[in-house]
Parts: structure tokens; C-alpha cells; sequence
DNA sequence: CGCGAAATGTGAGCCAGCTCACAGAACTTT
DNA sequence: AAAGTTCTGTGAGCTGGCTCACATTTCGCG
């Protein structure tokens, strides 16, 4: 990828939206772009983290590990998205597993580069702060949620946000096991569920495809826990 | 309390450690203190956050309500903690109750000096990305916990947390239906459990007091899940 | 001191979600 | 087109933690 074009996709981000063309030409450069396969491990729980990763196409999946080889997804990182952020920042090991959801594009930032831009821009710091606010608070949804939803509001809920990262036309590519990994539940009860939804019309499922019909009726069954 | 006084608080909390004394007094006096008794509530969810807390004494209980009146602890902020910052950094809302679980004397900061104290040094910027890193790796911890222990495993690794903030003599003043909201599991099951632990020697049982009598096999009973 | 409130201890039964165990369907590889 | 592999659909039975319902103890206090 040229530098010119890096530096444009890096500007598109939220983070970097507000630097000068020059400081930005010079992190493009420092920048390398990574192109990988679906599945593929960026990093793993424990890792030094010593890079930050910028999602220029596709999405990644933020995954935490358990003893017993389940994996629960805590985040999904779409295009425009980045992540790592927090072990660059702290310098402590990487608290979760990023794997690569689709294929996709990923701008790779080191930690010396970029904490000599954070020193240099306090914008970007700021902007960093935002973002991890956001962050927390997204984290914290989730700990209510687990706390206190059912299987329905769960699953209702994670299909709506994942239908809101993906096309505008309502439909989710998932295998459902996966989608049981995004929702923390058993694949077998998320296919009961999805079949009674499937039934009363809510959504419409097919090999790795679900479309949502009626969204309105799905948050209702969130808000009503 | 006397600004001098309020200033060696202040200074003594790692965000401000770093500070000049001079810069440290104008944010002292700006400063206001507060007293309030246990049960007090600070804020609530929703409230518009314009204010940073910092605890100079006592702990503060950090909460999610459910629709259903339960309530569930997310952090609890002893004495040098601050809460408060996430509201204050993003202009959102408050994304959790605060109540004050002991009597406290907070000291508390308006946005508005907070944030003109941030955007002229940025020293206390760096040093606030790391306090939201650890929130971030706190929180993400509590997801992973919710997800994969069970009863025994949660409520062990609760005592231990409780225990390193509470008093070095590994005695935790608490009632079991709080702990229960702390471990997010009903008061009889943590009864329960708690029963078990005591009768094999791991902890001891008075009225509002727990004493871990052998922690090393309460963090045996976490790793082995 | 005596009464109400708060905290603890414990059994009984329920139920959401889990695991196990398949069966069929739909892709993909040779 | 045959043989895997990955997905989906579904029943049966188990179980951890919940709720409900009390009994008991301890504390605060008028």
C-alpha cells in the first residue's frame, strides 16, 4: 500500500482525524499494512503488547480464553476501529486474544511511534481518553447485561449490535456457534431461541445468514428485563 | 479542612502526585470537601457527571441498578481511589450509581477546573490514560469472571480482593447479603458456601466480619477452574 | 429490659441453561 | 460422486443457583 494512501485511511479514524497532513504522512510511514486470513491469531492473552492495530477492512474479534478452551468474544472491531490500545499504553500484558474475524486489513502502529505522537499531541491524547471511555462504558454494559439478562435479552440484544456493525440491510453472516461465543450461551439453547424467533417471524435464518425482520420487536424484548 | 491540608490529599493520589506545589494549591482550593454518612448516595445512573470524587476516607461502592431493584457492585474505591472520571472525560451521563459503603470524606472537583487542569499538563492526562487502562482491565477481568467460575470460584476471588483493600489483619467487614451483591450470587448460596469454608478451616465467621484463615487455598479454589 | 430490625443459618422445590447424543443438510475437497 | 467437514435442528436428562419459607441470633435503642 503507497504511504499516501495510509495516510489517508489513518485520517479517516476518529483518533488521528484532527492532525496536521505531515504529522500524519509521518506515522503512515512508520505504519505497516498487514493483510490476513480469517482466523488468524494477531495476538494472544499474555503477549507482550508492543503494537497498535487500526482495522482498515474487515473485523476483528476481541476474545477471553478459559481454562477449559472456551472462548468468550468481548468485543468485535470493525472497519475503522482500532485496538490494543490499552497494553500499549500501560506496557502490561495483552488482556484478551484478538483473532481475525473475516479477512481483513490492519495498519500496525508500534508502541515507540506511537506514544512519540501521543507525547507531541495532546489532541490525540485527548482523543484517546474518549476512546476509552467509550470503551469502559461498553464493558460495563456488558457485565450488566451478564448480570442480568436472560438468554432472549442477550441474544436479542447481540444480534441487533452485531446487525448495526454489518450491512444496512438487516442481515448477519454468523455461523451460530460463533454467534453463541458473542452472546456467552450454549450453541444448542441460541438455536432453540432462534428457531422460536424464526417461527413468530422476528427473523428469517439461513446457512450462516440471520435477517433480522422486525428489530423493533427484538429491543422490545431487551428493554423488558 | 484547610486548603494546605487538602492539597497534601490531593498530592497523594498518584493522578496528581507529579503536580507543582503551586499548581496543586489552585486545584486544592477549588476543591471542595465533603463528609457523608454510609448509604449516602454520590450519584446516580443517568445523573450528568460534572464532578470528579477522590476518596480521602472511607470506601465508595460502585453500582448497577437492575429493573428489578437488584443492584450490582462493580468496583469499590477505598481511600487514594477516584471515581467519577468517566462521566466527567465524555460529557455523558453516569453510567453507574455511587454510594458511599462506609462513611467517607471525599474531596470532590468541579469538570471545569478538572479540565483545564488536564489540558495544561498533560502529565495527569498520561497519568489518567493508565488509572482507565486498569478500570479497563478490571472490568474486562469481572466479564471473564462472570463467564467462567461458578459460586465457589467468584466469591473466593471477591474475599481476596476485599481482603487486600480492608485492614492487613485479613478481616473483612461485611454483611453476606452485601457481599452477595459484591459476588453478584444470592445471599443463601454465598451463605451456603461460606458455611462450607468455615467448618474446613479456610475462614472464619462472626456477625459483619469474615477472616480468611487460609487464603492461599481460596486462590487454589480460583485457579482450578 | 424488651421490642423491632438486621443479620445469619438451612431445608425444599423449581427452572434456565447446560451437556450429551444424535440426525439431517449443506458445503468443500479429492 | 464419494467422502469428509462444518453447520443446523432437536430431544432427554442433569444441575447449579434461585426463590420461598422459616428459625435463630444479635444488635440498637426507646
Amino acid at each position: 500500500m503507497e504511504a499516501s494512501e495510509k495516510s489517508a485511511l489513518l485520517g479517516r479514524h476518529p483518533l488521528f482525524r484532527e492532525l496536521g497532513g505531515e504529522v500524519l504522512g509521518r506515522l503512515a510511514t512508520y505504519a505497516t499494512t498487514r493483510t490476513v486470513a480469517r482466523g488468524t491469531t494477531l495476538f494472544a492473552k499474555g503477549d507482550p503488547g508492543d503494537c497498535l492495530f487500526a482495522v482498515v477492512k474487515g473485523a476483528v474479534q476481541v476474545t477471553v480464553p478459559s481454562a477449559e478452551g472456551k472462548n468468550a468474544v468481548v468485543n468485535l472491531i470493525g472497519e475503522g476501529g482500532i485496538l490494543g490500545e490499552i497494553a500499549l499504553l500501560d506496557g502490561q500484558p495483552r488482556t484478551a486474544d484478538a483473532v481475525a474475524f473475516t479477512d481483513c486489513t490492519l495498519l500496525v502502529i508500534e508502541r515507540r511511534e506511537f506514544v512519540s505522537l501521543l507525547k507531541s499531541n495532546p489532541d490525540v491524547m485527548l482523543r484517546l481518553l474518549e476512546v476509552l471511555c467509550g470503551r469502559l462504558r461498553r464493558t460495563t454494559e456488558q457485565v450488566e447485561d451478564l448480570m442480568f439478562l436472560d438468554l432472549k435479552g442477550r441474544l436479542a440484544k447481540t444480534l441487533l449490535r452485531l446487525a448495526a456493525m454489518a450491512k444496512p440491510d438487516g442481515t448477519i453472516e454468523i455461523s451460530q456457534s460463533d454467534l453463541g461465543q458473542f452472546v456467552g450461551l450454549s450453541r444448542e439453547m441460541i438455536n432453540k431461541q432462534l428457531q422460536v424467533w424464526a417461527r413468530e417471524g422476528l427473523i428469517r435464518l439461513d446457512r450462516r445468514r440471520i435477517t433480522l425482520l422486525k428489530s423493533g420487536a427484538l429491543e422490545r424484548i431487551v428493554a423488558e428485563e
